[in-house]
DNA sequence: GAAGCGTGGGT
DNA sequence: TACCCAAGCTT
């Protein structure tokens, strides 16, 4: 890290800060031409240059992670770009903890993605388990067989590579190639978004769906060191699942407390419409999870009439059954039996 | 841009 | 007990 040390003589402004380290809340991130300017540490203006001010927040989240990092496996060395690719589809909107154990099984069932390619789909479903949106599975077989025959069987290094494969979009493609490979990527996930949306913009919580404002100041805020750029990454991500989380935030343990701009401002609360609550409770997701749960737990074909055992209601049923062989989850075979996909 | 897609643990 | 939430993606 080449970064100016966080406290330089360039503090002209905001003379006597009595209680807090001199507090610069509100990051004057460049708002045009986000960060392609090289790191004008020099530049003389009174205020801390952008790269000061970023450097204040990278300093301080870059040595808590040094301590704090959980030992995750796919953070080892030796799960190299597939098991971080595999990780990151499981980690897609399921806890670590019931992450844990289906990855281990995975990476020694399938320690490479040929492996899995050779595989038929619905062994990936079965292996799934209960992690939950197990088009997930059905994806990352996907991207198994397109990294296979498209990418000589290693999982391709650039960005626009890692989109084009299913079940990769905007975050899972920059943070692959982020910790699998180090680059620099602004890595948006629900974490960073938060972290960021209290640290810099001063709200408790970020919009629901990702803007532009926010890609923006992520960018504008990426160490320009590639190597430094992708701990930032794993470290602000880290913040936000440890210190910086959603409920119960633990301020009191977080690096960059004095320079936050949420609690600086007292921690105001969240004013704008409310996330939009996920129900579940007889909605087809819970039918075609009891439907899918049967067939993951049955080695080759079951009848109609055990599938019919799970739901009473027979229009929800078929809907839901309909949904999941359309989805490509589940294989009818003749005679009203199914089984998962076999190709 | 909103809706749909699983599951289980915490509060 | 009912919510709320967890490293999103696709249509």
């Amino acid at each position: 890290m080449t970064a100016t040390p966080a406290h330089t003589p360039d503090a002209v402004h905001t003379p006597a800060a009595a209680h807090l380290p001199d507090t610069a809340p509100a990051l004057d991130i460049p708002s045009a031409t986000d960060s392609m300017s090289t790191t004008d540490i020099t530049s003389t203006s009174l205020s801390p240059s952008p790269a000061t001010e970023a450097a204040a927040l990278h300093t301080p989240v870059l040595a808590w992670f040094e301590t704090h990092a959980r030992d995750l496996p796919w953070r080892r060395p030796e799960a190299g770009a597939w098991g971080v690719m595999v990780s990151e589809f499981m980690l897609q909107q399921t806890p670590v903890s019931r992450v844990l154990p289906v990855y281990e099984q995975w990476l020694a069932r399938w320690p490479r993605p040929a492996d899995l390619a050779a595989e038929a789909p619905g062994e990936a479903v079965r292996a799934w388990g209960r992690l939950g949106y197990p088009r997930r599975a059905l994806r990352l077989h996907g991207a198994a067989q397109a990294i296979t025959e498209r990418h000589g069987g290693d999982v391709p290094r650039r960005h626009a590579q890692l989109l084009a494969l299913p079940g990769i979009g905007e975050y899972t493609a920059a943070a692959v190639a982020s910790f699998a490979y180090g680059q620099r990527h602004a890595v948006l996930d629900t974490n960073v978004r938060r972290v960021l949306a209290r640290a810099v913009t001063g709200v408790q919580y970020p919009p629901n769906a990702t803007t532009a404002a926010e890609r923006k100041l992520a960018r504008a805020l990426l160490p320009a060191d590639e190597d430094t750029a992708a701990r930032w990454a794993a470290s602000s991500m880290e913040l936000g699942a440890l210190v910086c989380t959603a409920k119960n935030e633990s301020c009191a343990r977080c690096p960059i407390a004095a320079r936050c701009a949420w609690l600086l401002a007292g921690k105001p609360p969240h004013d704008g419409p409310a996330r939009r609550g996920q129900t579940y409770a007889g909605t087809d997701r819970q039918v075609r999870g009891k439907l899918l749960a049967v067939l993951r737990d049955t080695h080759g074909a079951v009848t109609q009439r055990a599938l019919d055992a799970v739901w009473d209601e027979p229009v929800q049923r078929a809907r839901a059954l309909d949904g999941l062989v359309a989805d490509g989850l589940v294989e009818p075979l003749d005679g009203g039996l199914y089984r998962l996909p076999r190709s």
